[in-house]
DNA sequence: ATGTCTTTGTGAACGCGTGCACAAAGATTG
DNA sequence: CAATCTTTGTGCACGCGTTCACAAAGACAT
């Protein structure tokens, strides 16, 4: 029988092996002091923790630049979601075939996630239609929404969102790029407004002093 | 002149206030007591300690669906960050323009770094190119990448990497559905492999029990 | 100038996740 | 069966981020 030890683990993981034995107890105390863990049974468990046992059903809306690259994408497939449906406003689309899949049009989103039992959408429309696809998507039934869109949706309770933002992605690199390099290029208080430069003399911070903990690691 | 108080922005932001004066005041003390923030030199401290107060040229590595969607994104551009250069290893790809810039063959990708003065780069490679390619931008010098494969990229020293998995996103959201459905659901163990089956009666957690400290929020 | 009222900035308490350290469990060997 | 050895499962302590609560600051009215 296949086993690993959570020494193993952890270390191919970079983490601390108590913390992932910690974790792995809260799935349940399955383990063999002395052995490790049994490697199949361990994944099925977590497996099926993490609910990558059922198939999950989506819709994307608006099939753009990034929608039609989403609907592309195998990786989703190979983990348990299943792209249930296209949906975009754009009459013009309506029928054409992205990834195999006719898109269908933003009319029929209700019947959609009726029919198919949908509870999972994925929202890659422009930022100032997301909220309004937001709400449908929430009345019709989704309860759990990948946002795109650089905008904060508003949901009720219950309904859980996650929002990909690939802009602040990039900033939280060029934060930490700006840090490497050491503040230099920070003095350049020329380019700051007149009511910045009022007091940026006095009060703005040296080089020193530690990373600002508003910002993600 | 303009101003916020912190109640006001953590209403609209949806955190607590206290936290959001904390986390200001490590960017220094700029707040009036009694009136807010003056929202103009804000918006300018915030971003200069972010970096957005500087144009960083980025370069995109592999331009398929992804690549090209990305390419294609506007909201890069209005937060600084500008798409230097579009690097490809496919031969075809190698001069037809993408959002308007032209696709460069990868045999170039180091002069391309130096040349621009690049210190970030995304990857959308598939995953098996996606190491490979890593570890030559690296060598040219970019120092922060942004990585969209599915692979967990080995990096020197002092080179930050952010990985946007899309699928572990859904996952994330799938976990939860699960957790509101009840676990009902769960108890098909007949979907189990045997070595599951073996014990699961015994020791699979019934639906009480908090969520697992393993997930994420 | 004095008083009032609003809002900041922050000390202190709290809660939670992480890591240490070790007893208990179980496999394995003689 | 007893001894030994490996590795789990977890109590406990530490550290850090979050939140509370309030004194101090400053605007504004009288
Ligand atoms: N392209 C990227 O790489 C990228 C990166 C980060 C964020 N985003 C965000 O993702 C979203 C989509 O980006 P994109 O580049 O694909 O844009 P896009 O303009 O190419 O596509 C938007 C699509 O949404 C459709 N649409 C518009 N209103 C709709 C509605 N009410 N209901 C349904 N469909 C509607 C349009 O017909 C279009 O097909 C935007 O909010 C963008 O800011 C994109
Ligand atoms: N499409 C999506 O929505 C999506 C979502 C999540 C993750 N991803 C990941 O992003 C990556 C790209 O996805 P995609 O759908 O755009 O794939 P794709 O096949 O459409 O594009 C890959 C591109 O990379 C190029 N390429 C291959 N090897 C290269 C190399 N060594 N150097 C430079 N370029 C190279 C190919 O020529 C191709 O143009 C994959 O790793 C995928 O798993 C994609």
């Amino acid at each position: 029988m296949p086993t690993v030890s959570s020494e193993e683990l952890a270390a191919a993981a970079g983490v601390n092996s108590a913390k992932l034995r910690k974790d792995f107890s809260y799935l349940g105390s399955y383990g063999t002091r002395g052995v490790g863990y049994d490697v199949e049974y361990l994944v099925y468990q977590i497996s099926r923790e993490l609910g990558l046992t059922q198939d999950w059903p989506v819709v994307i809306v608006g099939i753009g630049n990034l929608g039609a690259a989403l609907a592309n994408y195998g990786g989703f497939a190979s983990r348990g979601f299943r792209v249930a449906a296209l949906i975009d406003a754009d009459p013009a689309m309506a029928g054409k075939p992205v990834a195999g899949i006719p898109v269908q049009h933003t009319d029929e989103l209700e019947s959609i996630i009726t029919d198919n039992g949908v509870s999972i959408g994925v929202i890659a429309t422009p930022a100032g239609a997301a909220q309004q696809v937001c709400d449908r998507l929430v009345a019709a039934g989704v309860t759990s929404i990948l946002n795109f869109a650089p905008t904060v949706l508003t949901v009720p309770d219950g309904v859980d969102v996650r929002k990909v933002d690939l802009s602040i992605e990039l900033q939280i690199l060029a934060f930490h790029e700006q840090r490497k390099a050491g503040e230099e290029a920070a003095a350049d208080t020329a380019a700051a407004p007149a009511a910045a430069r009022r007091r940026s003399a006095a009060t703005d911070q040296g080089p020193d002093g530690d990373v600002p903990a508003v910002m993600p690691a």
